[in-house]
DNA sequence: CCTACCGATCGGTAGG
DNA sequence: CCTACCGATCGGTAGG
């Protein structure tokens, strides 16, 4: 069989891509009716709205990271490699979840306050385990301690958080290399 | 005199304003005519389109960094000095314009096909000056040899990009110091 | 999931 | 910069 009936996962799936690629401003229902092939005015069978189905990404998002989170918590090894495996794990979640990302990362601004103050409540306690990576390597000698883990937190966060921006997968850079040289350029630096 | 007519230039930084918060789909030419204190359909008086809009905001930022660039490449000094003045004069563009810079990081991607490309252009010349500095500094010893230029500018650049998302004015940390704790990070890391 | 709509809003124009 | 519009499109609903 070629054609089915679409389940509600479809259009949250498609709301992504769309979402990702034009924005959630920029995207119509009629635009994503037609990329299921269906009228906009079918959507309405499986969503209540078009927050509605930015609330799913944007969520479906958010587990996925922390997911990733904590799971990379759950390593027993130094600092390093606890740090090693949250880089690695939101490399992964990233490159196997593009759509998704790109909508949790550029689109959840549009939000209404509520699901708005929510994912940045989710945010800050994905942050808050790259943190305490840090306070850890800091306190037992991994990683200076001059640094505050606060601001270094951002700073890796913004370099993971761009990554949907110009990494090309089957380009010249592994996603396994990607991941060293992050790690290194982290715990290194350029010196 | 509390009303004056508006000028083109009053126009595009409201422009810029109401972009950077709604983004361009998000914004409508009576939400920009509101901000003015005009109505939409006088808008066109001074712009042709929604799209010259953006597009004026996308090239005033393009222009800045551009600016900065080349001030910063101008500077005498070693390859650590030239990369801090780089991300030092990066930071000033950015919260000295944070409008036009968040316009022109998050939705230069909705221009038509023709400015889209020579925006990417403008970006990678950019880079090409953090990329320089860095195989410069590979090259006198400065900094390491075993770094990719390429890479490692588009981890600074990430990082440099995504101050707009969380530096507050005001807050704990001066912008001398964002320089500062930038700087350190990336010649140094966290090891 | 479609037919057949709804009122509201969109970017934009003619003419002053 | 306003008045007075235009056709197109928007998110969404009733009823099957």
């Amino acid at each position: 069989m070629v054609t089915t009936r679409n389940s509600r996962s479809d259009v949250v799936a498609a709301a992504g891509r769309l979402f990702a690629e034009k924005g959630y401003h920029g995207t119509s229902m009629r635009d994503l009716g037609r990329e299921l092939g269906l009228l906009g005015s079918s959507l309405y069978s499986h969503v209540d709205s078009k927050q509605d189905l930015l609330v799913s990404v944007v969520e479906d998002g958010a587990r996925l990271f922390q997911a990733s989170a904590t799971a990379s918590l759950g390593t027993d090894g130094s600092a390093s490699d606890r740090l090693r495996a949250l880089i690695s794990g939101h490399v992964d979640v990233v490159l196997d979840n593009l759509d998704v990302s790109r909508t949790f990362l550029n689109e959840a601004r549009m939000l209404d306050d509520r699901h708005r103050a929510k994912v940045i409540e989710e945010r800050d306690r994905y942050e808050a385990a790259f943190r305490r990576v840090l306070s850890d390597g800091a306190g037992d000698g991994s990683f200076r301690d001059d640094i505050d883990p606060k601001t270094a937190s951002i700073f890796i966060l913004s370099m993971l958080n761009a990554i949907d921006r110009w990494y090309r997968p089957g380009g010249a850079l592994s996603r396994e290399q990607l991941v060293e040289e992050l790690s290194l350029f982290v715990i290194d630096g350029l010196g």
